[in-house]
DNA sequence: GGTATAGGGCAGTGTTGTTGACTTTCTACG
DNA sequence: CGTAGAAAGTCAACAACACTGCCCTATACC
């Protein structure tokens, strides 16, 4: 039985942290988290028409204005025909503007106008107002971890996005 | 003017962290990552007539056998006719076992089958190894303050019942 | 001129959430 | 004992948001 080799098993404590227990843990605290990082934005949105995808929409337009619609698509990881829906009535409540594009006039360059920006502010503030309640508490050091956690876990392709992004002026 | 007051603001090192860029980045950080986080049971459950919801409901049947449908509504966070969509599929399915509450003959006790045990480890499983590789990337440091951050981040009532689970013997 | 790309649109479908109203079964209390 | 109310289940309608498949126009590039 080669069983018996077992009976003192190779797990330093720096291991410890990688039991099915503790990753089950992480499991639930990503399922509660996202569900209390969406529920301010949310109600915001309830009150108008709109609903999370236009916040999504918004919050990369603002992020980084004129981007393309193709640009926008790869960022969301959503469809054409998910994202059009939502464009268009963001275009048609005046909250978006689409410009033809100045390198390449098939493109659509995207913009927030007043009115879009106003409505970016409020959600983003109501969700940055829970994020840095959040990192007050738990502290810079465990700021930092959340974030290497994050990046970790994202998709190699979402990470190289994600860590370009970060370097933009704001 | 107590204006002049604050002409030297209150910003020691440790507090650069909560900047609206940082906060900004960490917003985009949780979004990037949760879609990582289900795109792994997400391409399991396509496959099958599942969805999301199915895969919440049988994960916390898994994590606490024999829970009432009250409890389960309060966890997940939906109304029950969501809810009972989802449960009554997975119970036609039998991957879900419904009993008459002991203490209780108007409850109801849930618990998996075999088959609904089996789709869970399957389901989790995936999930976990994503979480295991981020985790094991970024080190036991960087976990605690991962989970600090989320629980920070979760409403209080949450997290109360949170880190009750926390405690249960797995 | 022909092919490919960017964008937009239509039609249909599926999952998951919501309200609101109603029923059955059962417990608990006065 | 009788009733108020909790727990569960159900029906109907609706909305948000994702998907596929298909088609069309405008523009770019070779």
């Amino acid at each position: 039985m080669a069983e018996k080799l077992r009976i003192q098993p190779m797990v330093p404590e720096d291991l410890l942290f990688l039991t099915d227990d503790q990753l089950r843990k992480g499991i639930e605290a990503m399922f509660f988290a996202y569900r209390a990082f969406t529920a301010d934005p949310d109600l915001i949105l309830a009150d108008m028409d709109y609903g999370r995808a236009h916040h999504r929409a918004v919050h990369f337009i603002n992020r980084d204005p004129g981007l393309t619609v193709t640009s926008l698509l790869a960022v969301l990881g959503v469809t054409k025909q998910s994202l059009n829906r939502v464009l268009r009535t963001l275009i048609d409540d005046g909250l978006v503007e689409s410009r033809v594009g100045r390198r390449d006039r098939r493109e659509r360059q995207l913009y927030l106008t007043e009115k879009g920006t106003a409505l970016e502010r409020r959600l983003s503030e109501a969700q940055r107002a829970r994020m840095r309640s959040a990192y007050r508490n738990a502290g810079p050091q465990a700021v930092g971890g959340f974030r290497q956690v994050l990046e970790a876990m994202m998709d190699p392709e979402t990470r190289s996005q994600y860590q370009a992004m970060k370097d933009l002026p704001e």
